[in-house]
DNA sequence: GCCGATAATTAGCCTGACCTAATTTTCTTT
DNA sequence: AAAGAAAATTAGGTCAGGCTAATTATCGGC
């Protein structure tokens, strides 16, 4: 039997793939451009590890290398990016809203964010949408929450 | 600077750890006991990575494994087991509950279980008996749902 | 009780994604 | 414009968690 192992979205991205496209969308969206050692200092990972990853993603055409010159992002590049970054987005919101620590957020978060499908993506989506508008609802649920614990 | 990139959940658990112990508390919970032939079958991979990993499990003190005879869960082996089958149930009800397609169910919780801290399990908890309690909401959720497709 | 079928294990590999150390290029400051 | 600092790259590892093929153990039917 072949290996398997469910690759899960078609093939466009292991996470840490996904990592890094995040990372250099957000940077380029609030600089303007993406360095290196940015995008290594977000990641928590070393210079060197993230070269390489950028020279593999420059092979499978996300973004655009040049040796010593910045990274750019292709028009497949930048969906990925921009994808994951919604997903964050809406999964800190609706953790968040709950009053959950930031830190318990964020890891759950980054977690979460790489094996959500478009579908789930808009479950949350709603879910969260309704809660920020219904504040009854989440006056009731956050009664809940606090009796639980 | 030192390695860091967060190991998340303290430190007892890969995802891959995880879902051996998932499925080794599934089987035994339904047939008494937990052969390797099963386990490599339900995480589809082979029986040799199967074996492989049990041993490093009964290093980690997570199962009592025993050359040729089966492999039993420990205590702490069994919380873990349990704690990753309750998150699964309960992502698998929430998505499950607004009519998501099985397959894509199946690959999101798979894919998000392991990353869920008790907070967010109590959240997602509650949401989930909330929808299942409000038919009403539900209904009007789903309604908005159908819409945005 | 023996034998073939099934299950489990071992041995040896491979790949992805990380690392450190050393090197090269670019930037900045004087 | 040259030197020192900072950033980027290369070279060469490591480790986890898969794999196949070969071997060994157990089991079920005769």
């Amino acid at each position: 039997m072949p290996p398997k192992r469910q690759e899960h979205t078609s093939h466009l991205g292991s996470p840490a793939i996904e990592d890094y496209l995040e990372q250099i969308h957000n940077l380029i969206d609030a600089k303007g451009y993406a360095r290196v050692v940015d995008i290594a200092q977000n990641l928590s990972i070393s210079q060197a590890s993230v070269t390489n990853m950028i020279q593999k993603l420059d092979t499978e055409g996300l973004v655009v290398y040049e040796r010593y010159r910045g990274v750019v992002l292709t028009e497949d590049g930048r969906k990925v990016g921009a994808a994951i970054a919604r997903r964050h987005e809406v999964l800190t919101r609706l953790l968040a809203g709950f009053g959950l620590d930031p830190k318990t957020v964020h890891e759950d978060v980054e977690g979460m964010e790489h094996h959500i499908s478009r579908q789930t993506l808009e479950v949350l989506t709603l879910l969260t949408e309704e809660l920020e508008n219904n504040t009854d609802l989440m006056r009731k649920l956050k009664r809940k929450l606090a009796q639980r614990s």
